[in-house]
DNA sequence: ATACACCTTCCAGCTACTGGAATGTCAATA
DNA sequence: TATTGACATTCCAGTAGCTGGAAGGTGTAT
């Protein structure tokens, strides 16, 4: 049996990047693993079970230094405590998101409000068909921009 | 009459960060404004304008390499060219961003029911409720996190 | 005269990686 | 055994779009 996995195999086992792995390690997210005598580094089942957790808090939508904060109180045994604050995470997350979705939809109007003035000018030709806020396309940057 | 407005003058007007009008002439969105005696700079309607489309641009979701693809377009003067390039532009942003409100609808369910998950097991306490797909929480890290 | 707000430049940092260079190692094949 | 080729290592730099701070000069009001 080996005695541990590299980088490499542990990149690919969890779908990510070696760079990835070593950055989380260079942040503070994994500890320092065991290196072979050639000075690779070799992950034990206990640090894959940990990148395990970073990535799921990760595919959560948290950010690293969140996710930092996860892990010291998850390995710290602090179980009841982790759990309150990651709910709090979460919840913040969920409103964060909420507010995300609801920019993007009042965004997208706007650009398809937009894109319709333009297509509809490109046809036409004259440029003053519809009353809209502004011009961003051209005239040369004499008009209201 | 004054001969051009300052930094912070355009900056009040244009509700934008001194830094950052610095910044976009530091990566070619803006020309280099006339200087006052002593190294101010000192910006013509011109460019109040120039800056407003960008500005327009930047709300619309456009990268800064776009705006300044677009912008170059515009001060050449080639007015048809722009407009089916901008036309383009915004088209394959509302793709863009229809994909991305997709994703985050998605992911704020996924992360809806891990909430849900988590707050039922806060309180009912064994963790072994719901056969979910993970447990990001805790465990201290034993188990399939 | 002095305070204070503004301006200048330059350097550094933020997030979360990713690319590349220069070098070393391991396993398999000719 | 020599040599590939795929891996590993470190370090440096860059990505986007700013923003903060330091160190210093300027403009105006009291």
């Amino acid at each position: 049996m080996k005695a541990g996995m590299t980088i490499g195999e542990l990149a690919l086992e969890l779908q990510l990047n070696p760079k990835t792995i070593r950055y989380y390690e260079e942040v503070g997210l994994l500890p320092e693993p065991r290196r072979s005598e050639s000075g690779y580094r070799l992950y034990s089942a206990y640090e894959v079970e940990r990148l395990r957790l970073v990535k799921r808090a990760k595919v959560l939508g948290l950010s690293l230094a969140e996710i930092k904060e996860i892990v010291e109180y998850a390995v710290n045994g602090r179980c009841g405590v982790t759990e309150a604050r990651l709910l709090r995470l979460v919840e913040a997350k969920l409103g964060e998101i909420d507010r995300k979705i609801d920019d993007l939809i009042k965004f997208r109007d706007d650009l398809r409000q937009y894109h319709q003035d333009l297509s509809g000018r490109s046809v036409s030709g004259t440029g003053h068909e519809r009353g809209t806020q502004g011009d961003a396309s051209c005239q040369c940057l004499g008009e209201k921009v």
